[in-house]
DNA sequence: ATCATAGTTCAATGATCATTGAATTATTTG
DNA sequence: CAAATAATTCAATGATCATTGAACTATGAT
């Protein structure tokens, strides 16, 4: 594969998606770019404590920013597609239930007990 | 809905999942049932350990465990399929890309310009 | 140049957390 | 009962991290 993820990149992303306050400004972007100051007044933090958690996502890959091409003081946070993408992906087979598998004999004496008792017809 | 899931559930659900080594612990359970001491072998980690962060899952909800119904002494861990289902379905909607709006106004002066540059024919 | 604004960076604090070794519990065996 | 085994709990340590206020940077307006 191309563009895989490393264990390392897993970790990062879940840490950041982790926290509350990341998480509702993940949601929030999902919902459309937004600026600093906007997710201020909408989520009601700090700007400092806002640029810390966006830093958070960005070096997830889970986010990218641009400046306004109006007003460069303004910047925008918007989700990062293809990042977001692959996470999904990788987290859709992690998590997929079906997979799961059921293990013919256990470690412990229950399964090795289980091997000699159910033996195959005949035996 | 009966069962959804609070913020609270998601952010311990992830920051369970974010420890690389619990993520180990959790691929692994998804290859069948496993017990401390078989985890202790095949991740290289101290029982201790290993019962901090299986606790760690539990608590979460992500994995549940039994005795083993021979040797009592024997405890066996497994993923905990609905829990797991529940987080799945949750990440497949927060993380679905094609959700993601594309704003028609930013709140900064270039979206504003755009609302006023664009306007609907005949203006 | 000066001021205002949007945002970031810095330093400090307290909380949380992963890891380790020692002590303890629960269960089975002799 | 005592000894052995699978696992947990406890206490301590160091690292990481969220949060806060203050200082700083970048950009645009007057």
């Amino acid at each position: 594969m191309p563009t895989t993820l490393t264990p390392d990149q897993i970790s990062t992303s879940l840490k950041a998606l982790a926290d509350p306050n990341r998480l509702r400004i993940f949601e929030r972007l999902t919902q459309g770019d937004s600026c600093n100051c906007e997710l201020r007044d909408e989520l009601g933090l700090a700007p400092n404590l806002l640029s810390h958690h966006l830093n958070v996502l960005s070096k997830a890959g889970l986010i990218h920013s641009r400046r306004d091409r109006v007003d460069g003081r303004w910047i925008y946070y918007a989700i990062d597609g293809s990042k977001v993408s692959l996470l999904r992906d990788w987290l859709l087979h992690l998590l997929d239930v079906e997979r799961v598998e059921t293990r013919p004999v256990l470690c412990g004496p229950e399964g090795q007990l289980a091997s000699i008792t159910c033996q195959p017809e005949g035996v």
